[in-house]
DNA sequence: CCTTGACCTAGAGCCGGCTCTAGCATCTAC
DNA sequence: GTAGATGCTAGAGCCGGCTCTAGGTCAAGG
């Protein structure tokens, strides 16, 4: 068996393992990594393979949920340069978060609306649905 | 003056004021008419060019809170081609909706999980800020 | 030995959703 | 009658974010 594809607790992991466990294509990984997401490049093994810790995972996490929330990977980048310098430039990291924070707020702002337009044509659907004489309702 | 530029209560509309109202560009505009996306195309004056109605306006409104919680648009084409076929498919178009309320649903749960996550890291990071003692905290 | 499978790099390709360009028509105001 | 604004079409281009391909390495197992 190649690699440790079945690893449940190994102290590290092919690129195949975090694949599985993070729910990026291993191509998604390389591409983060050549991106610039990651921090540092990730160790390799004697081989030449990445070799994956639980740090790396925890970050890959973090960086899931930033882009799960839209920020773009120029910022993720920045973010990830900024933690890679180390202490220091704790003021620009938060910078950087407040404004991300804000946008998402925004972002569930505005959907939020949305959802509320959806729900009132749903209702007003639905109305139609169950009472066929309310069909010719101006409803779009 | 060409067009009818500064129309505030015009009874149809030029292209270009359709975009200052909705904030869409011209040239999305056309291309969402392309797309399908306009339930009918769009009437013509007797120069060729677009003339919209409120109705239209209204529309437009609708396709962009769709667009805007990301619904794609081949699913408002769809929407679009069923309102415009008329009385007869409320169920359709109520399923549709249906499918998209859940996904806005997600949508903001997953940003309100993200959100939480950023707002700790805000937290940890105002703390290293304000606190110099607190530097070689374990935070990224 | 040879197959199988996980992995590697470099780079091309793709998809959604616009955005822009070229080249032309029309209208109004000066 | 010409400048400037507004509009038209067809189609090319762009950007972000992956995704996939080609061609190869390496280790284990049968």
């Amino acid at each position: 068996m190649a690699g440790n594809t079945s690893g449940e607790n190994s102290e590290t992991m092919g690129i195949g393992e975090v694949a599985r466990r993070t729910g990026l294509s291993v191509h998604a990984l390389r591409f983060y990594e050549r991106e610039g997401l990651l921090v540092e490049t990730v160790r390799r093994g004697p081989d030449g393979r990445r070799r994956y810790g639980a740090d790396d995972l925890e970050w890959l996490e973090v960086c899931i949920k930033l882009r799960s929330s839209g920020m773009p990977l120029r910022a993720i980048r920045r973010y990830a340069e900024l933690v890679g310098e180390g202490p220091g430039n704790e003021d620009e990291r938060l910078a950087l978060l407040l404004r991300h924070r804000d946008d998402v707020a925004a972002q569930i702002g505005a959907l939020t609306s949305c959802l509320d337009m959806i729900s009132t044509k749903v209702e007003i659907y639905q109305a139609s649905v169950t009472d066929h004489s309310s069909d010719p309702i101006w409803a779009r």
